[in-house]
DNA sequence: TTGTAAGCGTTATCAT
DNA sequence: ATGATAACGCTTACAA
């Protein structure tokens, strides 16, 4: 082997920037950083950074990480990406900031299957860990540990939520009700406190028991059988509570395709208000912006390391958007 | 101020857990990471390990990264998480071959205005930065960075997908054909590709230009005035392809809300196929499994420093799925 | 079979 | 106004 060409060029130091502009790498550490006390000449000042640019210096995050003895990163694990817009919109709000406040916030997917939560630790530092989308709250990697631990999803009422859709169909009329849950152990903890919801407030109103179906998203025969099943016997239900806008969405269109009209022969209700909802759908919005506020305010509490705040259940999380299909 | 009660616990170092168990912290090392040549008795494995344990030891990655000179964390940069089951199944896969190769993967949402990319490099280090949904290869920190790059985009054939769409309304007998585009900025630049790739078709069969629109996802009274120019005129087109199954299954609801059915008044045809367009889209179904692994093999090379493969432009990757709506 | 020590790039405390 | 220097936690030649 003569010269390796191939190799990744060698890392800019501090150390680099430091020779080439004959200062020392106190000084240089002090430029960059504009650190406030410490008075350094305009020229020394001018002189660094622009060696620094043109050496091509970027700062070196895990050392920097090293040293302060905090890395800066939020991590957010969730179970998968097809996480909607409202835990979209939830991440923006709460990346920008973060970036207000020099923290960075990163998604990781965590499957314990590919690889345990131990193993984690071991290749990310996080100053927070952020659990979403109806993640049960993982452990961390020690009592010991240096990290906080913020769960989303105690913060939202989805309790409320399957509750409303109740109220909503009780208040048109409706008795005889059934439920449309996904089947999906991705979104269990959501749905099961959604279903919870439903069942508070169909007791509470003395309806007779839902009658659940459980759906998997695309599985177009198990919506045709569960309309089938709703609207076929001596008492046929007439209004039907799903997880989720999209589980309402196949529903509204399987009883297209059987000639049936949602909202006429079966009322639909589903909760998000996703964008593709205003099709037609009628739905429990959640204010994201408001959502978003409280997780934020949470998140910077424990980046602080304040104490957590007691949920609060304010109903303005949600609102009911009324369309064709219920 | 007494004792600091709130203040979290201390990391626990390697040394700390070699001066519990009465060895050094080579040893230590050499035993936590199972290090092969290194012949320690199993006597003085089973205390170590056993001591790290009860100490609650967790090994610090950055200073893992540090020394070793790789974070072996590989960053995936989107624009929104909005992305839907194809990106987040290309993730799944990606995660899980880099975990049995100790790589994790970490996705942010880059924003330029939150933080411009540069910010970003002195927060995190990766290995390797792969750019996916749509975004343009971001510039490297400098030409002296060690870290390489993946542009996912480049490596489907978007284009071959619009085409197929009007090949297909083609061979239907669809003369005047419509093209509902997605007005997002986050996904132009697979919008236009896909849309190049049905004004090449059109071209080649000899077709009228094609009607475009631009709709905005949840915007129905949009899908209704497009629904309406397509519709009205002296020469009414008979078919429409949509940027995506979404944008479809909004037309198609539209159709209905307007008393129209999808296939029958106006043909429609997705791209995806998301579970949603079980409800009877007709699309281009996009094979995840063989794009996976045409982006995983490229991933793998760049992390092995080999030179890129050029795209390889199978149709394998797409397949056209008939349902109701075309 | 195990210990010693150097070094990764950065920041902060002290001198000068 | 700037420079030495130590320290952060870890890995790994080399010495014992």
């Amino acid at each position: 082997m003569t010269e390796a060409t191939n190799v990744p060029s060698k890392r800019v130091t501090t150390a680099d920037v430091a020779r080439a502009s004959g200062v020392s790498r106190a000084t240089v550490s002090y430029v960059l950083n504009d650190v406030p006390g410490s008075g350094i000449s305009q020229a020394t000042r001018d002189l660094v950074r622009e060696t620094a640019q043109r050496l091509g210096h970027v700062p070196h995050g895990p050392a920097r990480s090293l040293r302060l003895g905090r890395s800066m990163i939020v991590l957010a694990l969730v179970h998968d990406y097809t996480i909607g817009y409202v835990a979209d919109h939830l991440i923006a709000v709460l990346d920008k900031a973060l970036a207000a406040r020099g923290l960075v916030l990163m998604v990781h997917r965590f499957d314990e299957k590919t690889r345990p939560l131990s193993e984690l630790w071991g290749l990310v530092a996080p100053d927070l860990i952020v659990s979403m989308g109806g993640m049960a709250v993982p452990s961390l990697p020690s009592a010991a540990s240096p990290i906080r631990l913020v769960g989303v999803e105690g913060l939202f009422p989805h309790r409320r939520a399957g509750a409303m859709q109740i109220e909503y169909l009780h208040s048109r009329g409706h008795r005889r009700i059934g439920y449309a849950d996904l089947d999906n152990p991705r979104v269990a903890l959501i749905a099961a406190e959604r279903r919870a919801g439903a069942e508070d407030a169909r007791v509470k109103l003395g309806l007779p028991p839902l009658m659940r179906r459980d759906l998997l998203l695309g599985d177009v025969d198990a919506a045709f059988a569960a309309i089938d099943d709703w609207l076929s016997g001596p008492d046929p239900i007439t209004a039907v509570a799903a997880h989720n806008d999209e589980t309402a969405i196949m529903l509204v269109s399987a009883l297209q395709a059987k000639g049936l009209r949602a909202g006429r022969e079966l009322a639909v209700i589903g909760v998000d208000n996703i964008p593709l909802a205003r099709v037609g759908i009628t739905t429990v919005e959640i204010n994201v912006d408001e959502y978003a506020e409280v997780i934020l305010d949470q998140v910077m509490r424990a980046i602080d390391g304040q104490p957590d705040r007691p949920p609060t259940d304010r109903d303005g999380f949600m609102r009911l958007i009324v369309r064709d299909s219920a």
